[in-house]
RNA sequence: CGCGGGGUAGAGCAGUCUGGUAGCUCAUCGGGCUCAUAACCCGAAGGUCGUAUGGUUCAAAUCCUGCCCCCGCAA
């Protein structure tokens, strides 16, 4: 089939690779470039796997105002989206015969929206998985085509579950649309009672309140890592937290106070009166570290309080 | 040219302001101690201090300059 994909991160782009090994890629879209670290203007993933593979690409400020006659002219058979980050508009949907169809990082009905994975991790779901569905004006509730879910590993991260979803996603997409183009896709609704949704992270999600349950604090850190990484303030500065692990042991002490410290590793209080390892962090300019190389160079001391600032 | 921090032993850091024998913690290796340990004691090895073998100087990790790389914030 001749097919337009849309997308932006690197979430698409093993089904972008899978598809083109099957299908004609038309065209790829993407969001346009952004103003990266420091300055520096920064291809997203999809930019530079269409620039790796000579695809056509097109960069709309907004697909759905600027982007209809090209796409139009380019008569794709379907459009496939993963991840592309702009709600489209039904003179849109309406381009191809087939419409289009979405990646989806959850098991839908539950976790529609923009952050399916991260909200997986954070609300501490064991199982989740990918959702190919047809795309409609209502975000994330078009009929369900087909689903494929997974197991989440008791520590994954964000990025670890994300990258493996990536993959799964494109096994789904190129699955369905050979039941597309045999003519054998069945089209299933979705429960809409069962719907729920995932917001954008915000900031202000990201400072650590150890004033939380210590498993409630272990997932919040896991969907935040890798980026934007949740954080705490340890002597004046920002300190990013990358990974905690439950402590067995019960100590003594305030939410947030540094209540055992070794050579090798430390562990701070929680709410709940649950104690978390601090594993892996990074302080401010600094490199993201393990905590034994972290407390080489770095004397957190028992008995601080982080976050008090 | 958005603002800022940094590159010193395998790892993480101090030393740079106020130039003058290269230092700390961990890891490694050897030895010892302990019923035992995320334990302790003794000793050893390991660095042309990112780079231009750039400039200043009797002398540069330290001061000046160009370049490369890494990171934080803001977007």
């Amino acid at each position: 089939m001749k097919i337009v994909f849309m997308g932006t991160p690197d979430f698409g782009v093993p089904a972008l690779e899978a598809i083109s090994k099957r299908h004609e890629i038309a065209a790829c879209v993407c969001q346009p470039d952004k103003v990266g670290a420091r300055g520096k203007t920064e291809y997203c993933a999809v930019k530079k796997f269409a620039l790796a593979h000579n695809l056509p690409l097109y960069q709309f400020e907004k697909v759905s105002r600027d982007g209809v006659e090209t796409l139009k002219s380019l008569s794709p058979d379907i459009m496939v989206t993963a991840a592309y980050g702009q709600i489209l508009s039904q003179e849109v949907i309406d381009i191809a015969p087939h419409g289009i169809i979405n990646i989806h990082g959850s098991l839908l009905p539950e976790l529609r929206g923009a952050g399916p994975i991260q909200y997986a991790v954070l609300l501490g779901f064991e199982r989740t998985g990918i959702t190919i569905l047809n795309t409609v004006r209502k975000v994330d509730a078009g009929d369900i085509i087909l689903q494929k879910a997974l197991d989440v590993l008791p520590y994954e991260t964000n990025g670890e579950l994300f990258a493996r979803l990536s993959v799964l996603g494109a096994e789904a997409v190129v699955e369905a649309l050979e039941l597309i183009e045999n003519g054998k896709a069945v089209y299933t609704p979705q429960d809409e009672s069962k719907a729920t949704f995932s917001a954008k992270i915000t900031a202000d999600m990201e400072k650590i309140d150890w004033g939380k349950p210590a498993r409630e604090l272990i997932n919040l850190v896991r969907a935040l890592n890798p980026s934007p990484a949740a954080w705490t303030t340890w002597q004046g500065a920002r300190l990013k937290i990358f990974a905690l692990r439950p402590c067995e042991t019960r100590y003594e002490g305030a939410a947030g106070q540094v209540v055992m410290r070794s050579k090798k590793a430390f562990a701070v209080n929680c709410g709940d009166g649950n104690a978390v390892y601090v594993t892996e962090l990074q302080a401010e300019n600094a490199k993201r570290l393990d905590v034994q190389s972290f407390l080489c160079g770095k004397d957190v001391r028992l008995g601080t309080v982080l976050g008090n600032e």
